[in-house]
Parts: structure tokens; sequence; C-alpha cells
DNA sequence: CCTAAATTGTATCAATTGATACATAATTAT
DNA sequence: ATAATTATGTATCAATTGATACAATTTAGG
């Protein structure tokens, strides 16, 4: 393995891509925008990811799901009381100053506003599997008698991904923190 | 008024403006695109809207409230029972050939796609207008006995936007049309 | 008819896009 | 040391973007 040392750190400029696409999306984020903010220059940018943006953006969800959503569907196997903890999770898109609030959330965005149908279709697979880790965590609570859901199973993913896709749009239009909440806590109450 | 009349019907043309927009989004919709659909040339698009695209795009907003959401609204004010008009409205959105499944949303589109800070204002107040009217045929409703809703007043608004809102982004992880349609009358249940 | 006003068609502009070419620099194996 | 290999920096490409210039065309009023 002869050759020059790379200058830069692959996974620093990966986080750095993640945040300028979750910031502006697949389409407004130009190379020039990822290169700046991953500290890298076009030769490097091209000999890391030969598939150039698309590559990039790809990787990029990949690890958008390992460093947010999977932490806390690993542990949401761990709790007694999955509703409190799926309520806390959707908080985030309420707190004023956060990502989630500021930038929404990658994946819906994703669906909006990437042109190829292949990351949209990966995007809703993501959705998807943060909607099947909810699905199994309630069903044990309801197995063991922790809830008492009034809402029929097969329209649980469903339900809950409205839920949350819906937050990514409202939360624009109504900023009172207090009414999103209290519209999150209404809306899960048909789990308890 | 002396000079060459127009060759070029000025309605036609804004509706097809209307489907590219709705279609694409305001940044994806090109210039070209847009005068291609609407039938005329680079000098007939700039004469009659110096503001050029984004001069476009607002007269066009305007335009699709009055055409899709506006009658609705109007009919909404005569009928006994707001919640099964609602739910019919919100049923557009699961209709597998329909411009509204297809295309989405025009105003929640806009939220996510557009640049411009002034375009997201403004659909994000189209959105609050059709709300405002939801709350005024359902409080109508309530007053006169028709509906019991169990949902707190000032959640109405939120709820309901959230409801549509979510389906926006819903219908593309969701492919299932009686899922689509159970999961909005779960909700709208209570309402009832 | 003729002139001023309004509309249209074509060529073109500067800026930005994703991407590549190519020379230079650094590192290791032989 | 020298060759092979990997990384970097700069210049540049063709395509597309929103927008304008300008001449040609059509129409109404005098």
């Amino acid at each position: 393995m002869a050759g020059r040392q790379k200058i830069y750190d692959e996974d620093a400029a990966l986080n750095a891509a993640i945040d300028v696409f979750w910031q502006q999306g697949y389409e407004k984020a130009s190379s020039r925008d990822l290169q700046k903010a991953m500290g890298i220059g076009f030769s490097s940018f091209y000999l890391a990811y030969k598939g150039g943006k698309q590559e990039l953006f790809a990787k990029s969800m990949q690890r958008f799901f390992t460093l947010y959503p999977q932490p806390f569907l690993n542990l949401l196997k761990t709790i007694d009381n999955p509703v409190e903890a799926i309520r806390q999770y959707y908080y985030v898109m309420t707190e004023p100053n956060g990502k989630f609030s500021q930038f929404g959330c990658y994946f819906s965005n994703t669906i909006f506003q990437a042109d190829e149908n292949e990351f949209k279709d990966a995007a809703a697979k993501n959705l998807g599997r943060i909607a099947d880790a909810f699905y199994d965590a309630l069903l044990r609570a309801k197995d063991a008698g922790t809830i008492n859901p009034s809402i029929p199973t097969e329209l649980w993913k469903t339900y809950l991904l409205n839920l949350w896709t819906g937050l990514n749009t409202t939360k624009s239009i109504e900023k009172d923190q207090s009414i999103l909440r209290a519209t999150i806590d209404f809306s899960l109450k048909v789990f308890e």
C-alpha cells in the first residue's frame, strides 16, 4: 500500500456532508458546497466517491440512520414504556433550536426533494424500518399488558408514520411548541 | 391601445404553468419547461411576467387556491355534516390516479421545495386558510349538536393540518389505498 | 397609408451545475 | 535511489440555469 497519506479525516468529512444534505437537500447541495464543508478539493472528492454526489448521498443517508434513529431503536428494545419513549422522540421535532426542527426529517425531505426514485425509495424504506421498530415495541408492551391501545393493530405503522411526517410540515405552519406537543400527546393517547 | 394581439390564451397558459409547478416544484420547474407548457417564447414570457419565474409562481399559487380549495371551502359553509365532507377531501390524496396523489399537495410541496421564504410563508398561509375554514365548519356543527368532538378545540387546526400534511408524505411510503383511508377514518373519529 | 404601440422569435449572456484532465506532491516497496 | 502508487490543487469542460437584446411582425389610431 504505497502512496501519499490522506490529509483529511474520512469520517469527519462524511459527517460534514450529512449536515449539508440535511440542510439543503440532495438537489440543492452542490458538489462545491459539499467539498467546502468536507474540507477537500475536487480531486479528493471524486477519488473518494467515484460515483460523485450520488454515491456520497447514498452513504450519507446510510450513516444518518446509523447516527440518529438506530441508537433510539436499540434503546426501544429494552424499554417497558415505549409510548413515553416515542413521545420524546417525536418531541425533538418541536425543539426550536434542534437540528430536527430546523432541518426537518432527513428521510421525509429526501422523499420530497430528490429527483432520483432510487433515493426516494431508500428514504421510504428507512422510515419503514423506524415504523417497524415502533410497531414491535408497542406490540410487546400490549402483550405485556403495559398499554391498552384503542387503535387497530393494522393501522399502527401508518398512523405513527403519518404523525411523524405530518409534524415535518406542520412545524413550519404552527410555530407554537406547546400546541405541537399537545397534538403529539393527544395523537399518542390511542396507544395508552 | 394599438399593437399586435396576443396569440395565446393567458388563462390557459397560467393553468399550464400551475401543472408544471405542481409536478416539479418551484426550483425544478425551469423557465424553459414553463414556456414550453404555456406554449409561448421567451419574449412573451418576460413581457407577461416581468418578475420572471418568481412572479409567475406567485400568481400560479394564488390561482391554485382559487381553482381547488376555494370551491370546497365555499361548499363547506352550506353543509350540515362537515366531517363527512372533510373525509372526502382527504380521500383525494389516496386516489391512485388523481393529481393530488400523484403530485401531492401544492402548498406542502412548496414549503419543502422552495428556496425563497416568501413562498414558504405564502404556502403556509394558504394551508392556514384551509384549516381555518375547517375549524369554522366544525365549530358550527358542534354548536348545532351535529357532532360531538372528543378533541380539545384549540388542537383542531393543528390536528387536521397534521393529518393532511402527513398524508402528503405517507402516501409515498404506504401505497395501500385502504390502509390510508382507514387511517383517515380513524383519525377523524375524534370529531364525531 | 403610416406611425406608434404591443407582441413575438432568435440569438445570446453570465453564472452555476456535476464532472474530468493533468500536473504536482508525498509515501512505500524493491 | 528509483519506480509504483496514492493523494491533492488548479484549470477547465459541456450542459443548464434565469434572464436580456434586438430585430421582425402585427395591429390600432391618425
